[in-house]
DNA sequence: TCTTGACCCTGACATGATGTCAAGCTCCAC
DNA sequence: GTGGAGCTTGACATCATGTCAGGGTCAAGA
C-alpha cells in the first residue's frame, strides 16, 4: 500500500506519516524499487492507533509510550490508566484556563456598550497596569 | 529604563520584548550610546497592554489591532466588543474540544481496572480502527 | 510507445509564542 | 581596573503541521 492510501485509510497526513517515521514513532517503511514506501495492514493499524491517541490529546512522547504498552502483552492496565488520568487532568487544566479567559472576556463584553462611542471597559481593562 | 527593568515591570520577557519590536508590535526602542535599548513609561504601558491581551488569549495579530484601537480616540466600542466576543467564542470552541477529549478519557479510565492485568479498555479504544 | 496526470520522493521554510545558548560588549560598584 | 551583572545579536529548539519546489514514478489511454 502506498503512502497516499495509508494516509487516506488512517486519517494521518502523508506529511505526518513521514514525520512519524523520521522520529521513530513508526518503523521505517520498506521501499519498493521505485523508492516508494510500502505499508502493510499492521502499519495501518499502528497509524490508526496514533491517530486515535492524538485525537485524545496525547503528545507524541506519550503516544510513544502508549504504543510500547500496546505491544507489551505483559503490560499492566494500571500503567495505561495512569497515563490516561494524567492526560485528563492536563486537559482539564487547559480547559479551565481557557474558560477563565472566556469568562473575563464575556464579562467585559457585557459591560461594553458596543456602539459608536469610544469608551469601553475592555480597552480599559487591557490598558490597566498589571 | 533598560530592557531588564522593562521586562520585570511589565511581565513580558526580554526575549519577547525584542521579538515584539522585530515584528512591529512595539516601536523600535531608542538606543543609548552603548546600544542598549531605552524604555519610557509609555513603552511600559504598551507592554502592559500587550501582556494583558495575551493573558486573555488574543493572538498577536489581534493584539496589533487592539493596540491601534487603544490609540484611536475616535474608535467605536463596537469594534472592540466584536473582537472580544469573537475571541470568547474561539476560546469556547477550544475549551469544548478539550473537554470532550477529557470526558472520553475519564470515561475510559473509569472502565479500566487499573491493576496488574493487561486488558484495558483504553488501549482497546486506541487500537480501534477509525 | 508516448504522453499525461496522478502519485511519490526529499528538503526547506513557515506557523506561534517562547526558551536557551553562545560570543561579545557595557555598566557599575568596589 | 577588575569582576560580575546586564545588554547585544544570532542561531537553534520546541510541537505538530502545512506548503512549496524540483524532481522521479506509475498507470491508463491514444
Amino acid at each position: 500500500m502506498n503512502i497516499g492510501q495509508a494516509s487516506e485509510a488512517s486519517g494521518v497526513s502523508q506529511r505526518m506519516i513521514r514525520h512519524y517515521e523520521k522520529i521513530g514513532l513508526i518503523p521505517h517503511a520498506p521501499r519498493r524499487d521505485s523508492g516508494y514506501r510500502d505499508y502493510s495492514p499492521a502499519d495501518l493499524h499502528r497509524l490508526h492507533f496514533i491517530a486515535n491517541a492524538r485525537d485524545l490529546g496525547f503528545p507524541i512522547e506519550e503516544i510513544r509510550v502508549l504504543l510500547d504498552l500496546w505491544n507489551d502483552r505483559g503490560r499492566s492496565s494500571a500503567e495505561v490508566k495512569a497515563l490516561a488520568t494524567a492526560r485528563a487532568e492536563e486537559l482539564q487544566r487547559k480547559a479551565e484556563t481557557l474558560e477563565a479567559m472566556r469568562h473575563t472576556l464575556v464579562d467585559l463584553a457585557e459591560r461594553c456598550h458596543g456602539d459608536a462611542r469610544p469608551d469601553c471597559p475592555i480597552i480599559e481593562r487591557l490598558a490597566r497596569d498589571g
